[in-house]
DNA sequence: GACACGTGGTC
DNA sequence: TGACCAAGTGT
């Protein structure tokens, strides 16, 4: 298929495209560094550029290469990724790192089968290493590209369903040009956060406004199809924050499945008595203090969190400090990966210590 | 194909 | 305020 919609996108990404995001620096070779674009690329999977940055930004400055990140420790790179969310990525990344030591001399692969047969690298993100990295043909298909080519082209349907995602495959195919790859990917996703956003579209300021279906139609409203919405359930949990008089808190490494995966975080009861029983087994405490309780919403449910400080608690030594049960120190949460409430929870108690109900 | 998987911003 | 969802992948 014959397009124009990379010739007349280019001029506008060089004129108003980001050409300063941190993981776009050219090595001295005039390519970008594979191993920061691939960083960058998982770490923007689900989340935002402004997000991103200050994450990248850390954990490159800890681990600038995909060696040092091979022979980090996985807690290292969770901690890195605290806060962050999909805690899986940083999993994934990590085990990835240590494939290419095994398989690929150190390197990420150039091939896309090697590529996306790593752990968290799908087609996306394996066409946008490629294309990013080392100027490969390969088209991307994230939320931008969706969002610009159902209103370019008027494609009707959620893109998330296969049928539209395959069509939108399709086109996003033919429309990667052979020349300037790597502009060209950037450029579509700039278009789609900076221009072609979700809610009111700039499309007085947008260089594919003339041969744009939904602009023609006026269907940028209506364009992509959303979601179709889903009754979201509502669970609850009792998180135990077992303090001891030097303020170390007693924290439980989570399994390797579920959500926060691999994550340090409050041990939990299904409510007051079950937690005064589990606290009892592993302190022997006075007294409870129910925290304010809040609720954290996750993308599948929304989780209703009734914290229950026990203060004062002496650690029965035998059961605590094994490989996934531990009382941490104030000092040392800065280098665990917590869950984001679980974090919030701690400094906040930590910053107004000792209030009597 | 549907669902699991985080968090923070937007309107 | 709450629904919606943002540079997706794996099961």
């Amino acid at each position: 298929m014959s397009s124009t919609l990379a010739a007349d996108l280019l001029p506008w990404f060089d004129r108003h495209g980001r050409h300063d995001l941190p993981w776009q620096a050219a090595t001295a070779d005039g390519r970008r560094d594979a191993y920061r674009v691939w960083l960058s690329e998982v770490m923007l999977q689900q989340t935002q550029v402004a997000t991103v940055i200050p994450y990248f930004l850390r954990f490159t400055e800890a681990l600038p290469t995909l060696r040092a990140l091979a022979a980090a420790e996985e807690d290292r790179v969770l901690a890195l990724w605290s806060g962050l969310g999909y805690y899986r990525r940083a999993r994934f990344l990590h085990r990835a790192a240590r494939l290419c030591m095994e398989r690929h001399g150190g390197d990420l692969p150039r091939d896309f089968d090697a590529l996306a047969a790593l752990p968290g690298i799908g087609r996306s993100t394996a066409g946008a290493i490629l294309a990013q990295a080392h100027g490969l043909r390969f088209a991307i298909l994230d939320g931008n590209v969706k969002r610009v080519l159902t209103r370019y082209h008027g494609i009707e349907g959620h893109p998330g369903l296969g049928a539209v995602e395959k069509h939108l495959w399709e086109r996003a195919d033919a429309h990667t040009p052979h020349e300037r790859v790597a502009d060209y990917t950037q450029a579509i996703m700039d278009l789609g956060a900076t221009v072609c956003v979700r809610s009111r579209p700039l499309c007085l300021a947008c260089p594919l406004t003339e041969a744009c279906v939904a602009r023609r139609e006026g269907r940028t409203a209506q364009l992509p199809t959303p979601r179709p919405g889903k009754v979201v359930p509502t669970r609850a949990t009792t998180m135990l924050v077992l303090r001891d008089g030097e303020g170390r808190v007693l924290l439980e490494r989570r399994g390797p499945s579920g959500v926060w995966s691999g994550l340090w975080s409050l041990p939990e009861a299904p409510g007051h008595e079950a937690a005064w029983r589990l606290a009892q087994d592993h302190a022997q405490l006075d007294d409870a203090q129910a925290l304010a309780p809040f609720v954290h919403v996750f993308s599948h449910y929304r989780l209703n969190v009734e914290p229950l400080l026990f203060d004062g608690a002496t650690a029965r030594p035998a059961i605590a400090d094994n490989a996934s049960l531990r009382w941490y120190a104030r000092d040392e949460w800065p280098s665990l990966g917590l869950p984001a409430p679980v974090r919030t929870l701690l400094e906040t108690l930590a910053h107004q210590p000792h209030h009597p109900p």
